[in-house]
DNA sequence: GGGGATCTTGACGAATCCTTGACACGGCCC
DNA sequence: GGGCCGTGTCAAGGATTCGTCAAGATCCCC
């Protein structure tokens, strides 16, 4: 899901804008100063940043520039000035587009689709590999010998659960919710179909697994 | 040098926006209405547009529209007006910033370079090859043993979605929001006729695709 | 206004995928 | 050894999705 990370020291405006961007499909993060979302970006880096200008701590275009030390996340800036050597100061400061406030929430998201639109291309590849087979999480792909597997949908959403966190043990229930949702949590008879087809699938040898292995009463864990 | 098309119909603002972009070093082609734009575009495709939405002869969004079934140039709306729902539409259509009259040069001056900023590292290769056939990205042409392949509009921009990014898996709403706008996500029936079309057109063994491939229930992926 | 190209819409088998139940196997405790 | 629990395996049905076609509706250029 396209993750967004909205900075702004109005804790009503972020709540209002969290509501907002969740009930459009986004993830929300926020923070409501410039150190912590200079923290939050590095940690769990968002496909776009939607940057107050007033911030308590630090100014928003230093934080700007900050920021493009080491991304180049799209950056969206709201500000509450209409000056005109704020917005310049901005854009040149790294920013992509510039809205002032009040706005409404409709021109933001047209504004928010726009830029993602123009940053679709630029996603970086994570990619995992074992002996046996590789993960192309960006692309949504796996191979085997060079040739790629055939993963039905929940096939891939439980093959994804389990390869983003590499060694851990993730349990029956979390891997039920994740994939068929919460109310699912007792369907364990799921888990074994599905995961003998991935093993089937990706596995030298099936009845032997090495990198899709169950941990009997708790769930699974994929080792690469 | 940096090529800048700039439309309008007010021909003072029309010189003294030549007059400033050439001062600040960009190469600049103007059009008065919305037909000479069209054609000014695909005669000397240019870096960036600025549009004014009031043109005398077609809608602005219109003319957005008609440019964006074949050119991916980043495009800087001007418009007179405040209103939020133009503002939607307009970067709904395809423009990737928006400006109100009356607006200052240096506000000006730093959109543009944020925009030009943005779409310079998102220069890619344009022209793919597979062994059935050629995409010209930039020249907007489709080659099949030698031949021109005739696309409409619509079949151009779903192929040019996923020849953008190869081997990856596109979702039916990625490729239903960038073709059709984001209020068609669940309009999948598009997307079979439209990619029966393309492969048709494209694939040796229409029945067989080998490079326009779906994933059941997800998307498509394109693999040269 | 007319004619051609293009887009939308609906319907239908065919292919794919999900669900469900049944059964076998191994380990563990009584 | 027998019963119980958790797991792996398999196959069939029912549900969903896909490819295909063709007929209107719409747009666009002349």
């Amino acid at each position: 899901m396209t993750s967004v990370l909205v900075v702004d020291d109005d804790t009503y405006l972020l709540r209002a804008l969290r509501i907002t961007l969740q009930a459009h499909g986004y993830d929300v993060a926020t923070a409501a100063d410039g150190r912590s979302a200079l923290l939050a970006a590095q940690q769990h880096p968002p496909a776009l940043v939607i940057l107050d200008l007033g911030l308590p701590d630090m100014d928003g275009s230093a934080v700007l520039r900050k920021l493009r030390g080491w991304s180049s996340v799209p950056v969206l800036v709201l500000s509450a000035r209409h000056g005109s050597e704020d917005k310049v100061e901005a854009l040149d400061a790294g920013a992509d587009d510039y809205i002032t406030k009040p706005f409404g929430l409709e021109e933001l998201l047209a504004r928010l689709r726009a830029l993602l639109r123009r940053s679709a291309d630029t996603e970086q590849p994570v990619v995992v590999t074992t002996e046996a087979f590789t993960v192309d999480l960006g692309k949504r792909r796996v191979l085997r010998d060079g040739q790629d597997v055939r993963l039905t949908p929940t096939e891939w959403k439980m093959l994804e659960v389990l390869v983003r966190s590499p060694e851990k043990l993730v349990t029956q229930q979390q891997l039920l919710s994740e994939v068929w949702g919460p109310a699912y949590a007792k369907e364990t008879n799921y888990l074994r179909v599905y995961m003998a087809q991935l093993r089937r699938k990706l596995e030298p040898d099936a009845a032997t697994p090495r990198h899709l292995i169950t941990e009997a009463g708790i769930g699974y864990r994929f080792v690469p």
